[in-house]
RNA sequence: GCGAGGGUGGCGGAAUUGGUAGACGCGCUGGACUUAGGAUCCAGUGGCUGUGGCCGUGAGGGUUCGAAUCCCUCCCCUCGCACCA
């Protein structure tokens, strides 16, 4: 017998599907279709095992679905773009686009040897212009829409990435690539806006309940933030001018004792009165917006603020307030401006004590009394009955919002509102090796958007990357230096480049008709495959990738492109991949590297490993013995197969055996291979539990390892036998799919596994001749019994109380009660 | 603080609607084969034990004939968000 070869066996069964074709997709209107994705990678080098996760857990359903009769799509790309392969041609002296392609090559290579089953025909990188061309057409025609506009806004500068980064990139005040401390900056940028989706974004997250992970959900619905309020004017007094502020407690104005301002309110100086301090505000003002932004917006820094020497007036109250400017109040959200309400405010609170600012409480707890008193500890930001509030005086708080906003409305100087934390998305980019921005400027006609006839804008190829700080767009002169389309005169081009993101914001439906000319999609192509059906990827993701892709679905939607509102139906977050319970990264000298895994093991145990250790949401510590056991279980497969060789028949897997007469251990054989794919089939299906479905498979062959030599007295046995051993196989082969073709070939089937049909057990196969009883007395474990499937409840209760053990545990006791549980357990109950 | 998910052997992890806790694998122990075993095969493997049993799913209470699973009160861990008015 020929000992067991991953390379080789591998290296056979890529060819033979390969040449098969097996995996191309194909429109069929008439046959249902699956697409399955994983989220693309990024041309980083190597894959690392990160990938190989998240690639072996589509594979597995993609094999699946293909098997259960669907027409499937399964494709794969390359997120081109980036950053990292301007640091590693400065570094290499190369080219991004050389690198770039190199490592393409390095990791298609490895994705094939992996034995995914991947229709390359579709494969594209975003870096090409037949890709990005499209994008910038998208950018042109969301700028006819007016959801793309240019303004000077402070930005989140990275200064290691020299680049720009959008509010989602920025994860506790630093840098979501190289955790640099991200810096503010004044910069002209191109926005998208998104926040144009946000309500939608947010409704329609209630679509996806059933098929992403809650947590995934309330991230986003975080990340979007959307308040309920109201918008209220505060007269200025002894000037013509008001103050607009957003508040979500309309219901405790009468209780706004003082007003506050961010430092970067536009209109501060006009507030300020003549004489007094106005250079002193000014200053602590200027101060306060250079605070570190980071530390500024947490809770954790120390309230500042400083007297404008100012005053509006309370609408309802008539009061005057005076007004603060103060380090805590944002200028991005809301007005800038905030009423304040120290009694039912945690900030305004310590804010008010620290300035000695009056606390007045206008909203008394449900339960307890009026907090009118000067001991107060902290703000109550709680729900009650109105107090000191005029004629809104008992009403409870959320009838007052209501009332006190309408009030306000008759007055003029309020109306209800909504607020989204969510901003807008900046994805300027002063990076070289991204796809340019389709605009010129020209100094008679200004930002001119370039002729869609004229696109792509080709990314200029010529650019030295030894230039300090690497190149830039503006290094090309050729690229540089163009005429306006619109009068012809000299004009300048746009030189940042759109952020990377926006590449993966539709690339799975570029999939769908990748090698479409003339046009990003083929509508009925588009249509017929989309929404993607399951979705994989990391968790990292949760509001950056996948809440751009959600928008832009529904962007492009809007601009006739789809005919849907959401990109992916179902999603799938693996968790990552660690050694000794950390991240594997090359400090810490814990990668694993899937090259070597291939090398020492093959992609089947490389696969199955990864799939056995741990359900696939869940983090997996990385095992050397683990793969050694996965690697043993694989052998001893091979080992089984050429054992059995002689004996087994391609009689298929779950072979009908009507009328066969089969030995006692045939029928036992028989009932363990249907409860095996009975499991599989439900493992893999309702909750993608490839662990558990290996565990029963690697049952079942135990017991085909142990049984074989107890068959043969029934005709049917060696059927039976057969039956089984496909079975196994044929479960097991999504997850390790060459090893499992090999020994289903070897067992004389013509017809290979990639093009078999996934069985469906026999529940007749199930039956059993007699079933075990548990016996339990008060609730502890007495006895078993065996009866006939068909014993009533009297005689199953018969046999139990005949049970030596348990009348050893009855002697002298009353009975109470006999609780008899059919198929399961009896339970006999003393007084 | 808010939101989400967890806590089960030495380890990774199982346990459909409440019904034999610990499937499967790793590791470990003993044995067989062997010049050898880090190959393979066989047996065992939650703890304690007087071998009858007793105790065991983060802690404590409850419901039930019966609870890892349902309810209540806590504790701990991981992740995300967090001065958003």
């Amino acid at each position: 017998m020929q000992d067991y070869s991953p390379a080789e066996v591998e290296r056979k069964w890529q060819a033979i599907w390969e040449e098969a074709k097996y995996f191309a997709a194909r429109e069929d209107p008439d046959r249902s279709k699956y697409y399955v994705l994983e989220m693309f990678p990024y041309p980083s080098g190597r894959i690392h095992m990160g990938h190989v996760r998240v690639y072996t857990i589509g594979d597995v359903i993609a094999r699946y679905m293909w098997m259960s009769g669907y027409n499937v799509l399964h494709p794969m790309g390359w997120d081109a773009f980036g950053l990292p392969a301007e640091n590693a041609a400065i570094e290499h002296g190369t080219h991004p686009a050389e690198w770039t392609y190199a490592n393409i090559d390095e990791m298609r290579d490895q994705l094939k040897r992996l034995g995914y089953s991947l229709d390359w025909d579709r494969e594209f990188a975003t870096c090409d212009p037949e890709y990005y061309r499209w994008e910038q057409l998208f950018f042109l025609q969301l700028w006819q829409r007016g959801l793309v506009y240019r303004r000077t806004a402070p930005v989140n500068w990275c200064p290691s990435c020299r680049t720009v980064l959008a509010n989602e990139q920025v994860e506790d005040g630093q840098c979501w690539r190289c955790d640099s401390k991200v810096q503010e900056r004044s910069l002209k940028q191109w926005f998208i806006r998104i926040t144009e989706y946000a309500e939608e974004l947010l409704r329609d997250l209630d679509t996806l309940q059933q098929g992403w992970p809650e947590r995934v959900i309330a991230m986003q619905r975080n990340w979007i933030g959307r308040s309920e309020g109201a918008e209220i004017d505060f007269p200025v007094q002894g000037s013509e001018e008001s103050i607009r502020v957003f508040t979500t407690r309309p219901d405790t104005l009468f209780g706004a004792t003082f007003m506050s301002l961010a430092p970067e309110y536009p209109r501060l100086e006009q507030l300020l009165p003549e004489g007094g301090d106005r250079e002193r505000v000014l200053r602590e003002a200027e101060r306060m917006r250079e605070e570190d932004p980071h530390s500024r917006e947490s809770e954790e820094g120390e309230k500042v603020g400083v007297f404008t020497g100012a005053y509006c007036r309370n609408p309802m109250t008539g009061e005057s307030m005076p007004i603060y400017v103060a380090n805590f109040v944002l200028m991005e959200y809301g007005t800038g401006a905030v009423m304040a309400v120290p009694g039912h405010d945690q900030r305004d609170f310590e804010f008010a004590r620290k300035y000695g600012l009056p606390i007045r409480c206008v909203v008394r707890p449900e339960s307890g009394e009026d907090l009118e008193n000067p001991e107060m500890e902290q703000a109550y930001p709680g729900p009650g009955f109105l107090v000191r509030s005029g004629r809104f005086s008992d009403m409870y708080f959320e009838s007052a919002k209501e009332a006190i906003t309408a009030e306000l409305e008759t007055m003029g100087l309020g109306r209800k509102s909504v607020q989204y934390r969510l901003r807008d998305w900046n994805i300027s980019r002063q990076r070289y090796w991204g796809a340019p921005i389709p605009v010129v400027y020209c100094e008679r006609c200004g930002e001119q958007p370039v002729p869609e006839e004229d696109l792509p804008v080709e990314l200029p190829l010529d650019v030295s990357m030894q230039a300090e700080g690497g190149a830039s767009l503006a290094d090309s002169e050729a690229f540089v230096h163009t005429s306006c389309p619109a009068c012809g005169g000299p004009a300048q081009r746009e030189t940042d480049t759109m952020d990377t993101f926006v590449e993966s914001s539709w690339y799975f439906a570029r999939y769908t008709r990748a090698r479409e000319h003339g046009a990003p999609f083929h509508r009925r192509a588009l249509d017929y495959w989309l929404p993607v059906d399951q979705y994989i990827g990391g968790i990292e993701h949760a509001v950056l990738h996948l809440l751009y892709a959600r928008f832009f679905t529904k962007a492009l939607r809007d601009l006739g492109y789809m005919g849907i509102d959401e990109p992916f139906a179902q999603l799938l977050t693996q968790g990552m991949v660690l050694k000794d319970g950390a991240k594997m990264s090359k400090s810490k000298g814990n990668v694993v590297d899937p090259g070597d895994m291939l090398q020492r093991f093959g992609a089947d145990t490389t696969r199955l490993f990864t799939l056995f250790a741990s359900p696939p949401e869940k983090d997996l510590d990385w095992n050397d013995q683990g793969v050694e056991g996965a690697h043993r279980f694989l052998h001893r497969m091979w080992r089984l197969g050429g054992e059995m060789r002689n004996e087994l028949r391609p009689v298929g897997a779950c072979a009908r055996m009507e009328g066969m007469e089969l030995s006692r251990a045939a029928r036992d054989l028989r009932r363990k291979e249907h409860s095996t794919m009975h499991r599989i089939t439900r493992d893999i299906e309702d909750r993608f539990q490839f662990n558990t479905a290996i565990a029963s498979v690697m049952e079942l062959v135990n017991e085909i390892s142990s049984r074989k030599e107890d068959l043969g007295s029934g005709e049917g046995d060696p059927a039976a036998l057969s039956s089984a051993w496909s079975t196994a196989l044929l479960g097991l082969y999504p997850m390790t799919p060459h090893i499992c073709e090999e020994l289903w070939s070897q067992m004389g089937y013509a017809s290979h596994l990639a093009q078999a049909q996934w069985p469906e057990y026999d529940p007749e196969a199930l039956k059993q001749d007699e079933v075990l009883i548990v016996v339990q007395v008060n609730g502890k474990l007495r006895g078993r019994i065996s009866v006939a499937p068909d014993a009533d409840e009297e005689q199953i209760k018969q046999a139990a109380l005949d049970q030596e053990n348990v009348k050893r545990h009855l002697e002298g006791k009353e009975i109470k009660k006999v609780v008899v549980v059919p198929g399961k357990l009896v339970n006999v109950v003393l007084t």
